[in-house]
DNA sequence: ACAAAAATGTGAGCTATATCACAAAATAGT
DNA sequence: ACTATTTTGTGATATAGCTCACATTTTTGT
């Protein structure tokens, strides 16, 4: 065990209010693996055993919709993955893919469960991530279905800029068919609407490469208009 | 206290492992409140003290989209309303407004919380309706995002039919603005699509009442098409 | 029971954006 | 370094559904 890994402190701190015969029924060990762009870390339909802590890296959420793939929401760490299957669902409702390079950290359902009932303060932890999520949702899907194309796209770039990198200079871990996945329009608009804000000066674009250099512009654009 | 309502049951129960200061220290009576339709229980942007146990009736929860109202999803009984403001978040992100006749038991946010921490088998259950608001608020917004009008509002339709109502007829208790918000789209989309269905003789209305009479069109509508 | 208010039905345009169809550019694989 | 593959840019066209506008019906309040 690695004390750098928070999954872990929690659990050996877990640990010591166990029984040693419940401790070495229960999988404790911490397996950290790591990920590269595209790996899968849950497959909408399979069934999972494990929970995932991610603790480095970034990774989307994606359903398949009735018509194409819906990407619902990029996951930043730390972030636990595959939570409703630990609460009953036995099939993944959803996929999890990794977009930029992650270090994860398994541990098993039934560990993981005796975790929460022995450590109250986890649990409340998880119950935070979980209403977290959903708020988010919520705001993802309001924003995708009222607002216009630029509007949702200067959006997502504020998210990445902000939230996910918090710099103004960052690398797009999506290409221009996810971006429409998660913003829902089409490849095609996306790139139109992403040259239109390189034309208007408040992007600069190379490959990946994005540069907000107009926020102001981008604020606007995404409360807009 | 009456022990026909759950949330009491979980109070006494978790009671019993207390002490007497920490019972007497936190509010743990049992309000039970009738609301009727068009009642608000929760409103976005208002701080709240209280989790509310929705024992009966039926609820929506919806959020200011920066357009228009958003009808996230539609809350039937029994469910906790109001968790984020439990864990963390101060103010209430979203509003929850009865639409049917509810009746509803309000708890103490601090005294909702020790019954967490008492009661593991509650906070499990209260993850797991967490994990199921968020895999619901995904369906949805696929949902709503990828099918066109007339899918969406037979989706809605059976929806109503089968997990809120549990029958065929029932009576809608939103009007056809808020169906526009709940499906994303317009009230005169909504009146359009919903007179053609029963040109189609797929429903039979009669104001507020609504009978599927041919569950495999709308089936296959929503499935769609 | 009656007036006032709210909810619904329906027509006629308008428009944002999807779709199709390529060309060009960038990336990856050997 | 060179193909093969994936990703991106951009025009032309079609269309679902929004908006506006008004008539009609239903519901509400007193």
């Amino acid at each position: 065990m690695k004390n750098d890994c928070k999954l872990c402190a929690i659990k050996s701190e877990a640990a010591s209010k166990l029984s040693t015969e419940e401790m070495e029924k229960l999988s404790f060990s911490c397996a950290l693996v790591k990920f590269r762009k595209g790996d899968s870390l849950i497959r909408q339909g399979t069934f999972s055993t494990n929970v995932a802590y991610l603790r480095s890296g970034l990774a989307k959420v994606h359903i398949a919709g009735p018509y194409h793939e819906q990407i619902v929401r990029i996951v930043k760490s730390p972030s636990y993955l595959g939570l409703p299957t630990t609460f009953g669902d036995k099939i993944n409702q959803y996929s999890v893919t990794v977009i930029d390079t992650a270090e994860v950290c398994f541990i098993d359902i039934n560990a993981f469960r005796s975790l929460l009932k022995a450590n109250p303060e986890f649990s409340y932890e998880i119950m935070l991530e979980l209403c977290r999520n959903e708020l988010e949702v919520f705001y993802r899907c309001a924003n995708r279905t009222q607002k216009q194309i630029r509007g949702k796209i200067a959006d997502v770039l504020l998210e990445m800029s902000e939230r996910i990198y918090g710099n103004e200079k960052f690398s797009i871990p999506l290409n221009q068919e996810d971006l429409g996945n998660l913003v829902d329009s089409s490849r095609e608009s996306v790139s139109r609407v992403l040259t239109e804000f390189e034309k208007d000066g408040i992007i600069k674009l190379s490959g990946k490469k994005v540069e907000i250099t107009n926020k102001k512009s981008l604020l606007l654009i995404s409360a807009n208009g």
